[in-house]
RNA sequence: GGAGAGGUGGCAGAGUGGUCUAAUGUGCAUGAUUGGAAAUCAUGUGAACUCGAAAGGGUUCCGAGGGUUCGAAUCCCUCCCUCUCCGCCA
């Protein structure tokens, strides 16, 4: 949600801001709904503060007395009148509400213009994508593949897109998520195990709901949703919360499985570990002062890329333009790793800053020192990294001639052999 | 899942229909006192919305949402959560 109040005051910064990502909204309308709503809001407040007043009066009348009975009977007309008016005020703050719940965050100054993929601005290239895999084919299409990577079993099992990872797969797995939180504390991020169903009010917060609803698995009866991202739970930990300032800023990290309904992207990236319903990801989370959420994100772009540095994959850097930016984001750095074998890059992690955008929708908000009030926190995440993208990656560049797969040094640690073998 | 007890300010805890803008204690902040501290005393001490150029008004918030009433922290209903006991269970 954005400031109701830079609405009122600067609508035209605000029109030119969501221009830039390429988005349309009836910001008029907003507008509308916002005035309607103040001007019956103030009506209300006039009429309970007459009641209020004639309230203390009573108290002090005799209970039976004439004048206490024509004072029941004359508040009796503006209760009426109050009970009138309290139904449409409710009404018109829950369409302001849901106005303003239309509205994007808008986009950093330094984000640049655009609407289409290409013209996401390549920050910086890691690496060098022509040296890997000379030989290279896509995971998929590796010897033994299915043997540790069993798509098939999972389809029967859940349905398509829920594999099961298996023998040196699963070990790889692991591998990668113990190393991304090992890594991850190790940069000052403390490690936490969240719930993965969340309620309706969490998944509100950080901006799933109600839009994205259709690209969350559901439960029944209960209505909680399964986490498309530990994002979730992570940023809800100090909803409706007010925090300490100097305990600003507060970096986490937490591990979960992640599941995505994918609906409407069928057809698209189907095939092995590029796009699946439930994958594995570790995600950073930063709760910061607003006055340095910029260079935090610089900072939780390159904690990101340091994994990928330390697995010796290349990778680049995008800065995403107007257009590629998400609902919530002010600006956003996707990383993507190459993969050899497809010979396209993938992306393993997206940073973004979402300034006070979510921390005004959950409530998340810091004492300051200097003016003693209670403000907005700026909330930043991106992942550190996700699993089957990264694996994918691994699989295809380090494929060696004897048909194993090279493990980084890095890894070995937590793999406990140099090779993953398919046989 | 069953039975019972609860949910009030940072915390503890009173308040069971009308100046409750919530007693009291404690914590916190500032000041006085002190060589410095403790103790003591004094003052202050939440959030949100809204009107206003400002000064300053007004309104809401006692788990959440409805209801009864001229008037609700207080009465009624529904839901959520916590605790105790029982049952079940990794």
């Amino acid at each position: 949600m954005l400031d109701p109040k830079l609405i009122r005051e600067s609508p035209d910064l605000v029109r030119a801001a969501i221009a830039k990502k390429h988005l349309t909204v009836d910001l008029d309308a907003v507008l509308g709904a916002d005035a309607a709503w103040r001007s019956l809001l103030q009506e209300s407040e006039h009429l309970r503060s007459v009641q209020k007043a004639a309230n203390a009066a009573m108290a002090a009348l005799p209970k039976g007395s004439a004048e206490f009975v024509a004072k029941v009977a004359e508040m009796k007309a503006v209760s009426a009148q109050l009970k009138g008016r309290d139904g449409a005020l409710k009404a018109a703050e829950e369409r302001c509400r849901e106005a303003m719940l239309t509205l994007p965050n808008l986009p950093h100054a330094s984000v640049p213009e655009g609407r289409t993929p290409e013209q996401n601005v390549v920050f910086s290239t890691h690496g060098d994508p022509a040296g890997t895999g000379r030989a290279a084919v896509p995971h998929w299409d590796i010897p033994g593949f299915s043997r540790l990577f069993d798509f098939e079993r999972g389809a029967k099992v859940t349905g398509a897109g829920f594999p099961f990872f298996v023998g040196d797969g699963a070990r790889l797995v692991r591998a990668l998520i113990n190393f991304f939180l090992e890594e991850d504390s190790r940069a000052g991020y403390i490690e936490v195990s969240p719930p993965i169903l969340v309620n309706a009010a969490s998944a509100t917060a950080t901006g799933q709901l109600p839009d994205k609803e259709g690209q969350m698995y559901e439960t029944t009866p209960d209505r909680l949703f399964a986490v498309p991202t530990a994002e979730v739970p992570l940023t809800n930990f100090f909803r409706d919360e007010i925090l300490d300032e100097s305990a600003l800023p507060i970096r986490r990290c937490a591990y979960s499985p992640c599941f995505r309904r994918e609906a409407g992207s069928y057809g698209k990236d189907v095939r092995g570990l590029n796009r699946v319903h439930q994958f594995d990801k570790v995600e950073l989370l930063k709760w910061v002062h607003p006055s340095s959420s910029y260079g935090e994100l610089d900072g939780l772009r390159d904690d990101a890329e340091a994994l990928l540095r330390k697995l010796e994959i290349p990778y680049r850097v995008l800065l995403m333009c107007g257009g590629e930016l998400g609902f919530a984001q002010s600006k956003k750095y996707d990383l993507e790793v190459w993969a050899a074998g497809q010979r396209r890059w993938l992306e393993v992690s997206s940073c973004s800053n979402f300034e006070a955008f979510q921390a005004r929708r959950a409530q998340i908000r810091y004492r300051s020192r200097q003016t003693g009030k209670a403000e907005l926190v700026h909330t930043l995440n991106g992942s550190g990294l996700a699993v089957p993208r990264v694996l994918a990656a691994l699989l295809e560049n380090n494929l060696e001639a004897d048909g194993r797969v090279r493990i980084p040094a890095a890894l070995v640690p937590h793999f406990g052999k140099e090779h993953l073998s398919f046989a």
